[in-house]
DNA sequence: ATAACATATGAATACCTGTTCATGTGTTTG
DNA sequence: CAAACACATGAACAGGTATTCATATGTTAT
């Protein structure tokens, strides 16, 4: 029997992600990385908001929004949907809003040092 | 019965979390959100490596990883343990390898597309 | 103590990223 | 149509960060 072109990525589970996995996963993390995108992320949680909203509510500027809006949307963390003139933003899936949960109820749970 | 001095954070779980507790998160998203960071955890996730061993195997330089594990070891994503000459690293606790392996598994389900 | 080994640290650099300013695109109302 | 509104985009700049080079610290063996 020929085993010549076995996919690579035979059995191993997770334990270690291949190049392209830890890139993607790394970009992830960076774009949640930023404490403005977060603070974005968080308050569009629990239900869609207009970048005006958005920005008035965080006190950010409505250009800096979209530019973040920009690159969280790339990454399908958020999407967006337009209702007339506004744009309604909201996290893409419960799969991003579960995860941003669990870590923030991990954070909570942490010592909190510094050092 | 007095309720004068209620803590703040009265019944609201998650949904909002605090200013300091966003930055922690961030801080947190951020040190992820690098390849190389991400590699030494993962390769640091089954078993406590030496700080030679990860470069070696990462094909790494040495000072890179040191630098990189001071990082790691300063936010208590990782820690170090001297044995002899050599210094053992791994994945501080549990909280931290499963939510490695969850974000792991959950970019293997996700679509992938970039644009 | 000296040498060899293993890791850490500091400075320098090249690149990247968050923010702002100015302007453009698209949508609704007069 | 034009004007007003809501959002997006591009250039520019300051600050941050990953990497490298040179060197220091600490540990074991001779």
């Amino acid at each position: 029997m020929p085993t010549a072109h076995l996919k690579e990525t035979t059995v191993n589970p997770i334990q270690t992600p291949a190049i392209n996995e830890i890139t993607i996963l790394a970009e992830t993390f960076r774009l949640l990385g930023d404490p403005t995108r977060l603070r974005i992320l968080f308050f569009c949680l629990s239900q869609a908001k207009s970048v005006g909203d958005i920005a008035r509510s965080l006190d950010l500027s409505q250009t800096l929004v979209s530019h973040h809006l920009r690159l969280l949307r790339g990454a399908r963390l958020m999407k967006g949907e337009r209702r007339a003139k506004q744009i309604f933003y909201e996290v893409a899936d419960c799969h991003v809003s579960d995860m941003l949960i669990d870590m923030a109820s991990h954070i909570d749970e942490e010592p909190t040092e510094e050092g």
